[in-house]
DNA sequence: CGATTCACTTACCAAGTGGTAAGTTTTTGT
DNA sequence: ACAAAAACTTACCACTTGGTAAGTGAATCG
């Protein structure tokens, strides 16, 4: 699949040739469904966007409330980037590449994104997280889970081995890390900072 | 520069023949210095390696504890992500790139990630930062900043336009995002972020 | 059945790619 | 001053790149 090789090695690592030969096929089968490599990489962000959203979308509609549900869209976002990293790393290959292929992205995933604020906001109207902008929250919380997610080379800078058994640390580790930063404190005496 | 454009555009969307044309010069004048483009990879890896821990050690020696010297180290990462962008970009694309490069980059700045772990250790010990795994907590506040400061185009998703002015912002609201997550409650009395 | 459309493949092509070989200018050491 | 080394350039080369043109076998349709 195109996604898995863009997403690893980068668009322009990829060639036409490479992808066809491991599909099997000849190159111009691929330029017979898309006009050009680049309306093949359209194709693939819209898939991508779609696959991203599946993943994560469900988890706004779920059951619970406050910190419970963040919770919950984190753990999905682990098991992505565990079984399927080529799709995270696709989209930061994406943002990489810019201009017309990161306003698709962003055009894909804003539903998406568009949710995920009105949901911070409401929590934050409710006292249940830290006041604070809901966009913001959402690019440090992203970027953070995804950073520990899948920064394998800087994990292993760390001294810390990418197993199955580390990855349920680092989870934990990074739920606890991001509830300290988005649960607004219970105690009166506690102040927020800010 | 060789950095800049690795770093912005990708090791592989690179030519020796753009590199030398930004430069002046001609493809074989690189050649004639490094061996391969590869070998050329080497030396500007061990270049961004050496740079960024001359912008970031200087903040693990300054004056002040706990938090104080947290939010110098975010302000300095900010500061380069603002006016150096491919250096942080450089390293991302190495990781990608993965095998030797990878494995160049972390050897690099092995003293630096040591040094950090080791000062987040003792912080912890004395009570001023929440106790947890070094490592994840430098990968989580990594990632955390790094992600703020460069994903511009996850920014504009959520609405957020890159300019300087947003980025004072931007900055602000990150070191209250890492504040809560790093600050022990005990802490919290003294020093918030203003 | 025959014609047409579909889903390819084979055969190319011009423009690049990293890299080599050999020649030329500039700097340097004595 | 002059040879030698350094720092290039010009000229190539084999190979790969995205893309075009034309042909081919199978499915579909009237």
């Amino acid at each position: 699949m195109a996604l898995e090789s863009f997403g690893t090695k980068g668009f322009d690592s990829v060639s036409l040739d490479d992808l066809a030969a491991d599909l099997g096929i000849t190159k111009q089968a691929i330029l017979y469904h898309w006009s050009s490599k680049r309306a093949l990489l359209d194709a693939v962000i819209d898939r991508a966007a779609l696959e991203l959203i599946i993943e994560f979308d469900g988890a706004l509609s779920e059951d619970g409330s406050g910190w419970s549900r963040v919770e919950s869209i984190v753990r999905r976002i682990f098991r992505v980037a565990m079984r399927r990293p080529e799709l995270l790393g696709f989209i930061r290959e994406i943002s990489r590449i810019g201009g017309d292929a990161s306003l698709r992205v962003t055009a894909d995933l804003e539903p998406f994104v568009s949710r995920a604020t009105t949901y911070f906001e409401r929590e934050m109207d409710e006292g249940r997280i830290r006041r604070c902008d809901s966009g913001l929250l959402l690019v440090s919380a992203y970027s953070t889970v995804l950073g520990a997610a899948t920064e394998v080379e800087v994990l292993r800078a760390v001294g810390i081995e990418p197993t199955l058994r580390s990855t349920v640390v680092r989870r934990r580790e990074l739920l606890s890390f991001l509830h300290a930063a988005m649960v607004a404190p219970q105690a009166l005496n506690a102040q927020a900072p800010r």
